[in-house]
DNA sequence: CATGAATGAGGATTCATTCAT
DNA sequence: GATGAATGAATCCTCATTCAT
């Protein structure tokens, strides 16, 4: 079974608990270790120290560190899509889902504070540029594609103004990143006013203007 | 008079051109080397080669690669600062002024993608963390105090909601920051309108809901 | 004081002074920053800061680094040199003036412990291997040979034992170099005491055994 | 068994013989090089060239060339330990273990003459004052606190004057470096006549005076 | 004479990666 | 699979020296 292969089958499947807890240990230990000292401040050998494994070890799971930040990445985004969109009540009106993406956003981030460290660095480096390139689906960062097709949805109900769609997203995902930042960074504490305040400024922001009439 | 005196003298006078114009010249093409290979692709021999200058010169002027990275920082802030806010006309009311000084944010990026894809690196870097504990005013990143104070004052005058100003402040840049990376990122076009749409979205999201009567 | 001033005066006046002032001065730092710092501890831009002179004021006066310490070590050995041997009372018995070169030898070093750094590293330094090739007359450290004519005249007179007088100045020198360098070192006190036990040990150690008879 | 202490004993048992032979070459091969070239003249790229290693096999054993020349140091002085005071003959009179020690100390330093260069360097050099700190029991350069222990029992037995013991270890050791030293300079061969005649003046100096009478 | 900006070869150190065990 | 010693290219930085003013 090649590295390829294995690779694979780890995505395929989802068993082999060891397999999975060893690749799972040496992810959560990279973002801690990246939110701490960045990408290029994290050396291999010192993944391999906090994780407790041998430095080959990892070159066994991953071809190499670029490879493991690329996968890491993924591995951070299954994990925010899974927070954000899973059991998500289809049957609850499109404004009460519209704050609930966007509080679910804030809070994950507000809870996985290496992740969101991690992927604001990704985002901003180079590496950023490489999986632009290889996802045809043109999904660009914070699921967007996700999130894009329910605001789509909204303005075909005329629920949202009829706006360029990117411009609704800069808008709805680039206040929620803020928002998480300045939790990050200390300049807020994290509390649910402050998330409903926010998600009201967008919403009166992006509704049709007269919302009592729809 | 001695020789250190003197020597300043020499420095504050003389000099002042030239050296001006080597830094500058250092900065520009750190710049350019950045935003296409990132802080850890930019080695310092090409910096100085870009720069047209040897290595030693660089370390004449900054004694290590962090210095050169924390004024450049410095450096853009000044200049984003003095395109945003110099030659504001006051006379404007606070609208328009809310207005302009989002639209310039956007522009100057838009304008000096070097220089946003520098900053945004920058404050998702470990380097942002030098500086908070070194900013006494508390000023973050995109010149915020000067914005702060700018909506404060909206606030005071009832135009704007009366919110956390970290909230207000997190929407308005936010947004804008968004908006920046959706152009670099060139999944939007550069236009007027867009600019337009956006920032009516933030104005209707953060103005006092009956703006007729105020 | 400008420096047109200070020139014209230099051109009026005893160029003499000024030059060797200069020079002394430069000497004086280097040999303080080199007791601190070793000689690779210590970059010529260091010994200009501390000399208040430019890096090329240093470089018109000595053609490169490794002259500038050549010429520190004949500066070094001309000032023990005049320690020692200047005014030595001929009249004095042969065992009197074998104790007072010993005592002023260790009395230099103690009071100019920056010049016994020096030369203790100088010596033990390729750059003594220069200077051995250079001397025609053999000398070695420690201006050995007016201690060698010294010690073969207390041969000559039957005063001292009738050894090899490389052993004899192997012990004569030897030892106030150990001596000196406890002193340095903070291992003992200096004090005459001390002093005049070790010269008696050198003493009884090399003159002829039967003392009263002679 | 956790990893760690598996890398400890794996460390501590197979391991040890290659582990010991590699550093031994290093270190054998430096002190070639300090010898010929000195500290600073011996850049790490030419140790390795010469041990036969890559330079980053040096940085696995040593964290740094400070390090590196720390641990020579203490190397260079087990040796000459072992050299001199291993099998010594309790058996022997006072006075024939002196004359032992100082023969041995020669004799080492006349074998070894890289060790010697390299033990006169380091305690020339700053390096010597990192080590004066660190080691609690006062000891010195030349394995000297052996030395004193050798010295204050010949003063306790009424064999040796009563001085204080610093002096007397200068005068022994002190003459026994120069002499080595002249020898290192090619100024007089090392034979075992001169070693008989510098023992004998120090003996001479050193002992009580009436040494028939005890 | 004096200056110090500019140079760039050279050295210490790091770290991703390989491979024999 | 797992290990970690070994590798050496690449990087940051230093500092002796030059030269135009």
């Amino acid at each position: 079974m090649t590295r390829k292969d294995r690779s694979n089958w780890y995505f395929c499947n989802q068993m082999n608990v060891q397999l999975t807890d060893k690749i799972e240990c040496i992810f959560k230990h990279t973002l801690l270790l990246i939110q701490e000292h960045g990408f290029h401040g994290t050396p291999m050998s010192q993944i391999a120290k906090s994780s407790d494994v041998a430095i080959g070890t990892i070159y066994h799971y991953f071809p190499s560190k670029e490879e493991l930040i690329l996968q890491l990445y993924d591995y951070c985004k299954r994990e925010i899509h899974r927070y954000i969109f899973d059991d998500m009540d289809k049957s609850l009106s499109y404004k009460e889902q519209f704050f609930i993406v966007f509080k679910r956003f804030c809070s994950f981030y507000q809870h996985n504070t290496d992740k969101f460290s991690f992927m604001e660095q990704f985002y901003n480096s180079p590496f950023f540029e490489m999986v632009k390139d290889k996802t045809c689906d043109g999904d660009g960062p914070y699921e967007e594609n996700k999130v894009i097709a329910f605001l789509l949805q909204g303005m075909e109900k005329n629920i949202l103004k009829k706006l360029d769609v990117c411009i609704l997203s800069s808008a709805y995902i680039g206040v929620a990143v803020s928002f998480s930042k300045s939790v990050l960074y200390g300049k807020i504490q994290f509390n649910e006013k402050h998330l409903d305040d926010l998600i009201e400024i967008i919403w009166n922001g992006i509704k049709q203007q007269h919302e009592h009439e729809l």
